[in-house]
DNA sequence: AACGAAGATGCAACCGTTTACAAAAAATGG
DNA sequence: CCATTTTTTGTAAACGGTTGCATCTTCGTT
């Protein structure tokens, strides 16, 4: 590997002048530049980005917090970060702070401070008030994407109006008696995972939909996790049982609505005549399972994220206070009219798209 | 932020010995190792990692190279590496070279040029030989993770004996009319993207296992990209048209399977009554869909190869020549003998699990 | 008691850049 | 044409660690 002193011996110059040169930071003669490029070029010089960084201050890397579960949402945001992030030079540290252990305060403690991180991004985290103080105590632009974070420019999705936004459609079809389904046992407990307050957000928008059509008293919660497996449990308890006389489920995820429509099929109703169904989401399968849902963007909120802390890293760091993505409702054949008559239970399942 | 110079301060040390004390490189005496040790917690003393990179040209991070698009294998590669990665002190760096454009080329040239990683994994990457060259000019440690790569350390899914084995079990139970659903269209033409080499390995394995039963003349291939919807469609096409009597398909891929699955419920046919299905991952939502399937391990793949490359890094980078992971069989209920009836149309799909 | 080996520590150089400062060269203005 | 400003370049000192070498202790041996 050839270090700067190699260009600039070739090239003629002083290490100082060759570093002015291929930075662009200070004076340099356009003919010297070229020479210095050149010479860069011909040794196939690379900066150090050790020996850059210790000397800047800068790593040119920005340090992201995933919990790698939600394999959706990851991916989504990942691209979205991660396209922005190296067409900018940047490089991305991705940590997974998934499990509850000690690795991850060793993350906070350690992993953040022995590199000089430009930036950090949490990614759906609900950080501790210590490991909040240890991040800005490295006084760097730091956002959360997913969840939001008091204190700290956060970009998510705005699932209040997403999950009011899908009643309402569900309301307007002429449902009224809509069960919301997934999110934690005990809701407006506030737990500790962030995943409780997308529960909180998409509840509340829910009841408020539901409240201002009216229908206050026909809220139904039916607690679920947020994923497949739950989502057709939930379905087959809630649709077998005749005593729940509902016409339309909103799902908290298009996951748990994917497995209701699966528990659907396998109790021998038809999705949209016996039950309509809506997601929230925006899930790559949404289409397959004709499920009428409210589309977010988890990549746009990744690429405006790094977006903005990439200005607040070249700018004096102002936060910028975002705005929550407006989520758009995609109606498909998952929802309709309720049927008047009495709900089948030994239809055969034919659901067309 | 702290440098080691203040800790030997504290400690009333040189900075050398405060050195030797917190790496335990070279001596220290235990009482000495004590103090420095004190010294660096009270004043929350973190080794700068580009200081220290700078002098050592080890980076204590490892470059990892994924296409972010096959959201499953992404996420359980992922996890696999970072949980080794990260307990061992390591940070991991992550790439996403799915786009084809210039980006790629720069993360090459400039990006893992530019921090000296003390390794590099490559997850489903197909890399062209100049691409190569630039990887091994950085000579270390350096592994292939979910497609071969020759002349690097393979670690890959035995995709050959996945198939087979999935075969196998279909021929077990009486079918001899298997289609295998997925791969690109013109099979062994070898294009550019790793996956073709993971069809190529799947669909011989399904080759073999079919000619060893005597029924190579009954091999049908349905070409179809690895997702769910174009499972669905793939399924439709050969489901609806009894000009195909097959009596059980082998899907490339579980999401196929799972297209495949919905597929037969819309058309009004009972798995596996109707239809028997198998499926290769081992995905999640397998066990939702009563998929039969070939378990595989990304995570394991992904662990023991970050295990493996640090163990390259520590010692002096002789190769290990991983063997495949061993595929395991997962009975579930979507497989079963072939009805001796003629296949029924319009039954009602209660799919039982 | 003398000797050598091993253990502990400090000094100073080095890793590869950047950058404040000084000095020289070129451009500008009156 | 000279004074002044602006460019251009080089010298040297950081940045924060690590490590070879020399020195000084401690021991264990004979």
């Amino acid at each position: 590997m050839s270090t700067i002193a190699d260009v600039a011996r070739l090239a003629g110059v002083s290490k100082s002048t060759a570093s002015r040169a291929l930075s662009g930071q200070g004076y340099a003669a356009p003919g010297t530049r070229e020479k210095v490029e050149e010479a860069a070029h011909t040794l196939g010089y690379t900066v150090s980005a050790n020996a850059s960084g210790l000397a800047t201050g800068k790593s040119q890397s920005i340090a992201v917090l995933i919990p790698i579960i939600n394999r959706w949402f990851l991916a989504e945001v990942l691209q979205g970060l991660e396209s922005i992030l190296l067409s900018a030079g940047y490089d991305m540290t991705v940590y997974n702070i998934s499990n509850n252990n000690r690795t991850r305060s060793r993350v906070f403690e350690y992993f953040l401070a022995r590199r000089s991180f430009d930036g950090v991004i949490l990614v759906g985290i609900n950080p501790t008030a210590e490991e909040l103080e240890s991040i800005t105590r490295m006084e760097c632009p730091t956002a959360a994407v997913g969840a939001p974070i008091a204190g700290l420019d956060s970009y998510v999705l705005d699932d209040y109006r997403a999950a009011q936004l899908a009643t309402e459609h569900l309301l307007a079809l002429g449902h009224t008696r809509i069960a919301f389904v997934g999110g934690p046992e005990e809701h407006f407990h506030n737990n500790d995972p962030a995943s409780s307050l997308v529960h909180n957000d998409r509840f509340r928008g829910y009841e408020s939909a539901m409240r201002d059509a009216g229908h206050a008293d026909a809220v139904m919660h039916a607690p679920c996790p947020l994923d497949l497996e739950s989502g057709r449990q939930a379905g087959r308890s809630w649709l077998a049982h005749p005593e729940h006389p509902l016409s339309a489920i909103l799902a908290e995820s298009d996951e748990v609505a994917f497995g209701i429509i699966l528990a659907a099929h396998e109790l021998g109703k038809v999705v949209p005549h016996d039950v309509s169904v809506v997601g929230i989401d925006g899930h790559d399968y949404a289409d397959t399972f004709s499920l009428t849902t409210i589309q977010q963007s988890p990549q746009q909120l990744g690429s405006t994220a790094a977006h903005d802390v990439l200005r607040r890293i070249a700018t004096g760091n102002e936060r910028t206070y975002p705005a929550a993505v407006a989520p758009e409702l995609v109606v498909r054949s998952s929802t309709t009219a309720p049927s008047t008559t009495a709900p089948s239970t030994t239809a055969p399942s034919t659901t067309e798209t």
